[in-house]
DNA sequence: TGAAATATTTAACCTTGGCTAACTTATTTG
DNA sequence: CAAATAAGTTAGCCAAGGTTAAATATTTCA
C-alpha cells in the first residue's frame, strides 16, 4: 500500500458514502436502465396513436433514429412483456398496462421539460436532456421539480 | 422554424416534435448510455484512489454491487479503451485520459447532488437520483443547475 | 389487374454488461 | 513456513439492443 495516508482532504474531496448504500444506488440505476428503452418505445407509440391515429413501425424507427429491424425486434419484446399487441404487417396497439406506462412516462417527461425550461434551459436542449433524465428521477425529485415550476411560474 | 404552432389537440397533448429532431435527441441519449457505465467505474476508481490510496477490484465490486468477475471484465475493457492501467492481481490506476474523465464525472456528480438538495430533495434520494441523472445533463443544463444552487445558497 | 413502390419481417451477426463456477495467485496467521 | 482465507482471473453462459442484407407482404395507381 505504501501510499501513506496523506492527510485526507486533498483539493477534490471524493464523496464516499457507505459501500452498501452506494451499491444500492447503483443497483437502482441499473434497474432503471433496463426499463428505459421500453418506456421510450411505449411513450412514442402512445404519442403516435394520439396524433396520427395509429403507430406504424416505420414512424417509430424514424423518430427513434433506429432501423426498422430494431423496431420489429423490440416490438416483439414489448408484446412478450404484455405492453403491446400487434399482428404481422399491422399497426401497433397498447395494452392497458402499456397505456399506463405510457401515461406515466409522458407525465414525467412533461414535468422534466417544463422544469428545465423554468430554470432557464432552452427548449431544444430541455427536450434532449429530458429524454435521458426522465427515467432517473424518483417521485420525490419529481415533486421538487413541480414545486420549482409552479414557484417560478407564479413569480413571472 | 415556427415550432410554436401548438394546435393543442386532444386532452393529453402528445408532444410531438419534428421527427429528425426527436431522432437526434434519442441518438444522443443512446450515446450517453454507452459511456455511462465506463464513467461510473472510472469515477469510482478515482474516489477509491483518493480516499484509500489504491483501487482494488474487490472494493469496486462491493461499491457497485456487481460480482468480482464483472469488474475484471469491465476493467479489461477500460484498459482497452485507454482509461486505466493494471497488471494481473494488482491494483488499478487511471491514465491521464481516465483521470480527466473521472474529474469531469465527479464535477457533474457534485453539481447534480448539490442542486437536488438545493431544491429540497433529501440527501439519500439526491445521491441515488444523481447516479442516473449525471450522465444525461448537457453543459447548458449543468450551468442552470449551478445558478440555482448559488441563488438558493445565497438566500438561506 | 398486376407491376412497381413501400412497408415489414427474418436471419445472422456484434457488443455490452451482467452472471456462475472453477481455478490461480496473494496475503495472513497459527 | 505451511495452510487457510481472501482476492483476482478465466471460461462459458445469457439477454438486451443495435446492425445489414435478403425475403416477404401490402399498397398504390397506370
Amino acid at each position: 500500500m505504501a501510499k501513506d495516508t496523506r492527510r485526507r482532504a486533498a483539493k477534490v474531496t471524493p464523496v464516499l458514502v457507505e459501500p452498501d448504500e452506494q451499491a444500492d444506488h447503483h443497483r437502482q440505476t441499473r434497474l432503471a436502465r433496463q426499463t428505459e428503452i421500453a418506456e421510450d418505445y411505449v411513450e412514442l407509440i402512445a404519442d403516435l396513436i394520439d396524433s396520427t391515429g395509429e403507430a406504424r413501425s416505420a414512424d417509430i424507427s424514424r423518430r427513434l433514429g433506429v432501423t426498422h429491424a430494431s423496431v420489429t425486434k423490440m416490438v416483439a419484446r414489448l408484446q412478450q412483456g404484455g405492453l403491446v399487441t400487434t399482428q404481422p404487417y399491422r399497426a401497433i396497439f397498447l395494452t392497458d398496462e402499456g397505456r399506463r406506462i405510457a401515461e406515466e412516462s409522458r407525465r414525467r417527461h412533461q414535468i422534466v421539460v417544463a422544469f428545465l425550461q423554468a430554470i432557464g434551459v432552452s427548449e431544444d436542449v430541455a427536450r434532449a436532456d429530458a429524454e435521458g433524465i426522465e427515467h432517473h428521477v424518483s417521485e420525490e425529485t419529481l415533486a421538487a421539480f413541480e414545486r420549482v415550476v409552479t414557484e417560478r411560474g407564479r413569480s413571472s
